[in-house]
RNA sequence: GCGCGUUUAGCUCAGUGGCAGAGCGCUCCGUUCACAUCGGAGAGGUGGCAGGUUCGAUCCCUGCAACGCGCACCA
């Protein structure tokens, strides 16, 4: 027998609930699959059971650089909806949490936080910028996690992934080595669109186009005349370009014109190409292939005819190179300036002032992009695999990435709800290009591809063996003043002494083992200040000591200089003096030395400026041109190497320099369903050995995922890519996509506008449930939601309205268990009861349809105005015993009364004493009993039907209607 | 240019081949014992426009318009 339960306050307070009941969840363990218990059955009502034993989200994860916003709030509602009704209904329900790193969206927001403390990330140490946004991210993900719980999330924390755990890591440094091995993946010069404010190249998706009016130029290229928007590129121009079957220029094919330029006579070839339009301009083109991608393509298919790309833009947006005045100039002043120069000499024909086109810009900064041409790996999206290797049996698919994701929607094994999507993402898949998965930013999963310092040969995802660096010695009075130190032992400075702490601090992240220094002073402090910092062992090496700099030694460079001429020669020039080949000599000698003796140890090099320089020149196999045009090392500048255990299959080398760039994050987003359910848990023979499934083998694929339709390309159409390639199996079977929230005006919330509504903000006033309840009400799938306060204010209202009815039945409650009472005689119950069963198919089958909208607003009429209004105010006098003195309802029988007597001390205070005794009043018990009963089934009933919806007013109500129990896993 | 979506009450949005719905707002009435964070009653829609299919269309088809969105592009 249960306890009686307690009355109820007069009001809900769901600030003193949400946080006591999502304890009790928690304490439960019912989140995670493994701890659910079998599922009782404690309803009258039947409702089917499900077929399938498992059901299983991945929940997105939301990135780790900021609050959740109302969007995620809808995300997580319509994902707890549909998790909570498949754990009760039995069903071994898992809802995994995990947040995202967010790579360059988190980069862009760190960036934001720099710049107001006066900061900048390109003159940041590497390693000084990652652990800052990493203790960044790992604050915002703890916030986040607290935030998903007040949301109500009956997710299972004991399974939350982060994208940078070291686990799925390698999963996705797995899967880059896989599609290098099959050939889809690729590292390749292209003309790439990179933002200047960020410095990253994006991919195609991450480019926005808006509408601009710009002035289209009619520039004469000798006998020639062609329209541009973008006469600063002119300097960039290898060719002219005309379509093959334009008769007006047939005779210019193949040959070369002699044109005025802005800075002296130009010649260049006329090639015919099909990519220009005859009927636009004059239909000539100018070919600039460093600056346009669709001119680097006219070279790639003339590269026997003309240059290649000449790049005059660098990656600031300024002009460079051959520019002559015009050095410098950011390109839209450089546009005017070099535009005004046209027309001065009078090569300029024209100016169509009011010429509309797309400009890319970049989707975060709204800066325009600059085609710039660079090395970047891309993962080709519609070829088919090539195996490097002969072995082809490890191929999940013979098909591209791109047939793969078609396929699977296809052939149905991927619904999208709503299926007008399905037409978007074919149509998005057939344009689809390779995707440049490279971003020039530190915050990210760096790319596991290793260059050969001797060949350049990409290695991908090899083991290291040690990590070996070269360090050059922190500042001296002597640097500062910019005099020339050789074999002087002048000691470093107060600036030396901490930029060697600052190194030492670095290097502690790598376990050094060995450190080996020039003896110089300068040398051997920083030296022994990384030794006290990393704990390593210290040697000297003789061989490493700074070029002996003969008669300048101590001199002031200029003076230096203007005496000897150029200082920095590879044979000497100075009486005296060594010349770099003397220092490259002895200082290679010393590290292949050492290289032989310690090459699986993690090393650090201490040396002095022209020491690394000759180093550098002979580990990345430079000409002695090179050495001496890259800039000078800077003091406690760390160079690092990696030795790898296996040797370059090419040259030999076992030296390589990994890559500085990072994934897309999209990339590793792209495997999250199997890479988070990869993961062992607990010993591989405690699963085999209990016969045990394992999570993947459980849950995958999942049932759904559930997203916004912004991220259709950005995410699920990836996912589904990279799922069927690594897995062969599709990652999920439906894939539900909501819309964005709008505000009331509709427009887009976002904190620039200033529009948004904190979701966490108004369930601190309302209610979680009732902010979760006016999102899912008029929320069809994959249309925009607009939300007020109004509204969500209307189901603070509901959640009051049902905590009323909560306190009216429990003030009827008898001390009777919850248990299925007999069925009821009285028509007035079994048509109840009978329409309550509809009402709960009718909800049932609106859940399994996703249609979460109609099952919410079904549950809300019903409680309210066919419960509330009707069916309890009808009860109210069978409750009171009156209902015989009126003759109404019941028939004269006590067949029905329920299983359960509810009678001593029922009710007690409305039990008047005159009614307790005598056959009359036997009946009028029983009546109530059974009207009672009926009542608080409807109500039993209803609370489970909203309680997906509605979680922690239902829970609490349950709580205290039926002590002990928990309808988290109550049987749908 | 190609494609998609939307157009229903004052506002924001659902829904359906057969008397048109919700929330908020509005009007009137009501604080008696679940509930004023409420209850009761009510006003309010030629369902964008024009055709077609049908016994019957807000729903299906065609065209148009307005608004919104996505994709692709030529300098």
């Amino acid at each position: 027998m249960n306890p009686m339960p307690e009355s109820l306050e007069s009001r809900y307070d769901h600030k003193a609930t949400e946080e006591k009941i999502y304890r009790l969840w928690e304490k439960s363990g019912y989140f995670n699959p493994d701890n659910l218990p079998f599922v009782r059955h404690t309803s009258s009502v039947k409702s089917h059971d499900a077929k399938a034993k498992s059901f299983c989200i991945i929940m997105p994860p939301p990135n780790a650089n900021g609050a959740l916003h109302i969007g995620h709030a809808v995300g997580v509602t319509l994902q707890d909806i549909m998790v909570r009704f498949n754990r009760m209904r039995g069903k071994k329900t898992l809802w995994l949490p995990g947040a995202d790193h967010a790579g360059f969206e988190t980069q862009v927001v760190f960036d934001k936080k720099l710049d107001k403390e006066g900061r900048n990330r390109f003159v940041m140490d590497r390693e000084e910028l990652w652990k800052e946004i990493w203790d960044f991210t790992q604050k915002n993900k703890e916030i986040m996690y607290g935030q998903l719980k007040k949301l109500g999330a009956s997710c299972d924390w004991s399974r939350e992934k982060f994208t940078l755990d070291p686990d799925i890591v390698k999963t996705v440094y797995d899967t880059f080595e896989k599609l290098y091995e099959d050939g889809l993946v690729y590292r390749d010069l292209r003309v790439i669109n990179w933002c200047p404010k960020h410095r990253t190249a994006l991919s195609d998706l991450e480019v926005k186009y808006v509408e601009r009016e710009d002035p289209l130029y009619y520039i004469k290229y000798g006998p020639l005349t062609l329209a541009t928007v973008r006469p600063e590129t002119k300097f960039g121009d290898t060719a002219l370009a005309v379509n093959p079957k334009d008769k007006r220029y047939t005779r210019y094919v193949g040959k070369e014109i002699e044109a005025k330029g802005v800075l002296g006579t130009l010649k260049f070839k006329v090639v015919a190409d099909e990519a220009v339009d005859p009927k636009f301009g004059t239909g000539v083109v100018k070919v600039t292939p460093a600056h346009d991608p669709a001119d680097f393509e006219i070279w790639q298919r003339h590269k026997n005819e003309i240059p290649g790309p000449k790049i005059v833009i660098d990656e600031s947006g300024r002009l460079t190179g051959d520019v002559g005045e015009f050095k410098g100039l950011k390109v839209a002043e450089a546009r005017e300036k070099v535009a005004a120069k046209m027309k001065e000499i009078g090569i300029l024909e024209k100016i169509d002032e009011h010429y509309t086109h797309q400009v890319a810009t970049c989707y975060k900064c709204g800066n325009i992009l600059e085609p710039l041409p660079k090395p970047q790996w891309f993962i080709r999206m519609t070829a088919k695999p090539q195996p490097k290797t002969s072995n082809i049996q490890h191929l999940t698919s013979n098909k591209s990435l791109r047939d793969m994701a078609v396929e699977a929607v296809r052939k149905g094994k991927i619904k999208f709800i709503p299926k007008r999507i399905e037409k978007v993402y074919f149509h998005w898949l057939k344009n689809i290009r390779d995707w440049n998965i490279s971003r020039q930013i530190v915050w990210g999963i760096r790319i596991p591809a290793y260059f050969c310092l001797g060949c350049g040969e990409p290695k991908i995802n090899p083991e290291v063996k040690a990590r070996w660096f070269l360090v050059r010695h922190g500042e001296t009075d002597w640097n500062k003043e910019g005099r020339l130190i050789g074999n002087s032992d002048i000691p470093l400075n107060d600036m030396g002494r901490s930029q060697a702490r600052a190194t030492a601090k670095k290097l502690k992240l790598h376990n050094i083992d060995l450190i080996i220094s020039s003896p110089l002073a300068r040398c051997r402090e920083t030296a022994e200040i990384i030794r006290d910092v990393t704990g390593a062992e210290l040697i000297f090496e003789d061989r490493l000591i700074e070029r002996n700099h003969g008669k300048t030694e101590g001199m002031l460079r200029k003076d230096a200089e203007k005496e000897f001429g150029n200082l920095y020669t590879y044979e000497p020039r100075i009486p005296g003096s060594e010349g770099y080949r003397d220092v490259e000599l002895r200082a290679w000698e010393a590290f292949t030395h050492h290289k032989n003796d310690h090459h699986h140890k993690n090393v650090v090099f201490v040396t002095h400026g022209g020491v690394v320089r000759t180093l550098l020149k002979k580990l990345r196999n430079w000409e002695v041109e090179r050495m001496f045009q890259n800039p000078s090392v800077k003091n406690s500048e760390v160079f690092e190497f990696d030795v790898l255990k296996k040797q370059c299959t090419k040259c030999g080398g076992d030296l390589f320099e990994q890559d500085p760039d990072v994934f897309d994050t999209w990339f590793s987003s792209a495997q999250w369903p199997f890479a988070t359910l990869m993961i062992s848990r607990g010993s591989k023979s405690k699963i085999k050995s209990q016969k045990l499934k394992s999570d993947f083998e459980e849950f995958y694929p999942t049932d759904v995922m559930e997203t916004g339709y912004d991220i259709l390309f950005f995410w699920v159409a990836r996912m589904v890519m990279m799922g069927l390639y690594r897995t062969g199996k599709i990652p999920f079977k439906t894939v539900y996509l909501n819309g964005l929230v709008r505000d009331k005006d509709r427009e887009k919330m976002s904190k620039s506008k200033g529009n948004v509504i904190d979701p966490l903000g108004v369930a601190e006033i309302y209610g979680t449930d009732a902010v979760r309840m006016a999102l899912v009400v008029g929320n069809a799938p994959g249309n925009d939601i607009v939300i007020s306060e109004d509204k969500i204010r209307g189901y603070r209202n509901f959640a009051t309205k049902l905590w009323n009815i909560a306190r009216f039945v429990v003030s009827h409650k008898s001390a009777t268990s919850y248990q299925q009472p007999a069925a009821s005689k009285n028509k007035e119950d079994r048509e109840n009861l009978a329409e309550l069963k509809k009402i709960k198919a009718k909800i049932t089958r609106h859940v399994e349809r996703f249609e979460f909208h109609l099952a919410a607003e079904t549950i809300y009429h019903y409680i309210w105005h066919t419960f509330a209004d009707k069916i309890i105010e009808r009860y109210k006098p069978r409750l009171r015993g009156e209902s015989f003195a009126f003759g109404a309802a019941m028939r004269p029988s006590g067949h029905g009364a329920p299983r359960s007597g509810a009678s001593e001390g029922a009710s007690p205070a409305r039990l008047l004493a005159g009614q307790s005794s005598g056959s009359q009043g036997q009946k009028i018990l029983t009546d109530r009993a059974a009207a009672y009963h009926t009542l608080e089934t409807i109500f039993a009933e209803s609370l489970k039907m909203l309680h997906p919806f509605m979680p922690f007013v239902t829970e609490e109500i349950f709580q205290k209607l039926f002590p002990g129990e928990l309808l988290v896993t109550e049987k749908w």
